[in-house]
RNA sequence: GGCGGGGUAGCUCAGUUGGUUAGAGCAGCGGAAUCAUAAUCCGCGUGUCGGGGGUUCAAAUCCCUCCCCCGCUACCA
């Protein structure tokens, strides 16, 4: 019997469907399935989730803008996000939608458990609401604009005067409670920097939340008090413990998946994840994630997208122009995660031209092509190693661990970074081994070399799965390696790649890019 | 205003227990090779390490000060 799996549960934020899907969001679904992917090759057992976020006052008001209900936006829009995960090649074990019964049920439940804990009281609300933002803001986090119009200051969103009856949820209570949280796992949101900013801004002092609204009607009803819907960020985070099987906290896979391993999300809805939402979550008397990641933003030739500038760009366009597993690779390469970064066309066509097609897929293919003319095909039985077989073998055989070390800590680019260092060592050894000019003089040799090179291309295809799980495949199956010979476990030393296999003929699996302009 | 991060080669960045001629990748230039997706390999950088001052035998790396960028946050009129 093997030994029991560790589960491992990973989220992305819940995407806000009142438009179609951006960039951003295809940046988070992917980045959070290669780490899920990573995790799950490497003997986890992984529970990934990603959804839709679909209630809230501004689901609404677009709707109605466009002449639609909510409920006709939400069915318009959903489906782009499934679709865009699909297309993504994201491995979600589930997709939640928040208006799905089974949430309504989650949300209400734990709106009774903090209700239970004393922490949610009836009260006026009076201030300043932007519904863009979905968020409160005092009368001085705003000011008129020369329109005379009273905006946020902060993000130049409109704000409403809303004055209601309202919950609140005891917030203030937590404040100590948070402080301790985030001393005693000072990772709880990595990068650290946005730590530092969690903790100054709790530090500051903590009001109660409004956490109902009676003006609209698109949420989850409060419990006994069905006039009241929930305001939409304790319905949303509550997506998670929902998908885990809340309320039903006896049950197996809430007990064996949360608390959450990690929360993947925009660094523009940190305070919603490291405040918010672990104060929901103590009042309930449910356990905290273990840790939140906050990634950054893409600028589109370094100007923030928007739809005035017009340079929206739509990730289907993106994977089919690239290809997925290219868009893929760029965006989790390229950049540092966790940080902001830029994509342009220039960019991207010299990753996939550099890196996959020049260093990676034409190493493979040399390679394989020369086993195949020199060999039959037939994977070579290397000779004793030599000095310089045995120092890329090495190099390669790093790679795994040097992968979980940059892992631990979210730096996919530097995951990437260091199997691409080992690519590039082997390019070198294969230069410098020449064993195109053996074939006649030495055949046993340049076998060696072939086998050595095909056995640091096996563990880097292994090692690429999570990244690019289409184009991985197809390395693996040039390399005859069988399906259950490619996780992680299979990079041990001593389960090199088999010699005297057959292999099937050798096909390029990066192709170089060709601008349509260049091609004539 | 406060807190935090940052300002290093054309571009993206690495580089602190201070110590040989400050590094990598990409782009550019020159050469080699020709097995391969004209891919690969080798060679080539006199950079005010944001400015100024200081400590030190020695500072990108420590201290002071100033400038600029970004994030969070507070506040004033």
């Amino acid at each position: 019997m093997p030994a029991e799996k560790t589960p491992y549960f990973i989220t992305t934020a819940i995407s806000y469907p009142n438009g179609p899907p951006h960039i951003g969001h295809a940046y988070e679904a992917i980045a959070t399935d290669a780490i899920a992917r990573f995790r799950r090759l490497d003997g986890c057992d992984v529970f990934f989730l990603t959804g839709t976020d679909e209630h809230g006052q501004k689901m609404q008001q677009t709707a109605a803008r466009e002449g639609l209900t909510a409920r006709a936006l939400r069915d318009r829009n959903v489906p782009l996000f499934e679709a865009m995960v699909e297309r993504l090649e994201c491995s979600n074990d589930d997709f939640i939608h928040t208006t799905e019964e089974r949430h309504h049920r989650a949300s209400k439940a734990i709106w009774e458990r903090m209700a239970a804990a004393g922490d949610i009281y009836p009260d006026k609300y009076a201030g300043w609401y932007s519904v863009r933002d979905e968020a409160y803001y005092a009368e001085d986090e705003t000011h008129l604009n020369e329109q005379g119009a009273r905006i946020a200051s902060k993000t130049g969103t409109p704000v409403d005067w809303v004055e209601e009856e309202s919950y609140f949820f005891r917030l203030s209570a937590y404040q100590q409670k948070l402080l301790d949280l985030y001393a005693q796992v000072p990772d709880f949101v990595l990068p650290r920097e946005r730590l530092n900013e969690v903790v100054s801004f709790v530090r500051g002092g903590l009001q109660d939340l409004s956490i109902s609204r009676t003006t609209f009607d698109w949420g989850v009803p409060v419990p006994r008090d069905p006039k009241h819907i929930m305001y939409v960020w304790v319905d949303a985070l509550t997506n998670y413990i929902t998908a885990a099987g809340f309320p039903d906290i006896d049950g197996g896979k809430f007990k064996r998946f949360w608390p959450a391993d990690l929360h993947v999300i925009g660094k523009d809805i940190v305070r919603f994840h490291a405040v918010y939402w672990p104060a929901f979550l103590m009042s309930a008397g449910l356990a905290v994630p273990k840790q939140i990641f906050s990634h950054g933003f893409l600028f589109n030739r370094g100007e923030k997208m928007s739809k005035s500038v017009g340079n929206v760009v739509d990730p289907f366009a993106l994977v089919d122009t690239y290809g997925v597993d290219q868009f893929r690779y760029f965006l989790l390469r390229e950049v540092p995660f966790g940080q902001d970064g830029n994509y342009s066309h220039e960019a991207i066509v010299n990753r996939i031209n550099a890196d996959l097609a020049n260093d990676l897929g034409n190493l493979a293919q040399r390679s394989l092509s020369m086993v195949a003319k020199a060999f039959g095909g037939v994977l070579p039985k290397p000779d004793v190693f030599t000095t310089s077989d045995r120092a890329i073998l090495a190099a390669a055989d790093s790679m795994a661990q040097t992968a979980r070390e940059h892992m631990k800590t979210l730096q996919l680019h530097q995951v990437l970074n260091g199997i691409w260092t080992v690519v590039a060592e082997a390019n070198r050894y294969f230069a410098g081994e020449a064993p195109w000019a053996l074939a006649k003089t030495d055949p046993q040799r340049q076998g060696t070399i072939l086998y050595v090179t095909a056995e640091v291309l096996r563990q880097v295809s292994i090692l690429i799965q999570p990244f690019m799980p289409a184009s991985a495949a197809r390395m693996l199956d040039l390399l005859a390696i069988p399906a259950e010979e490619r996780d992680f476990d299979a990079l041990k030393t001593d389960r090199r790649i088999a010699p005297g296999r057959a292999l099937p003929s050798p096909k390029p699996v990066f192709p170089r890019f060709v601008d349509e302009e260049a091609k004539t």
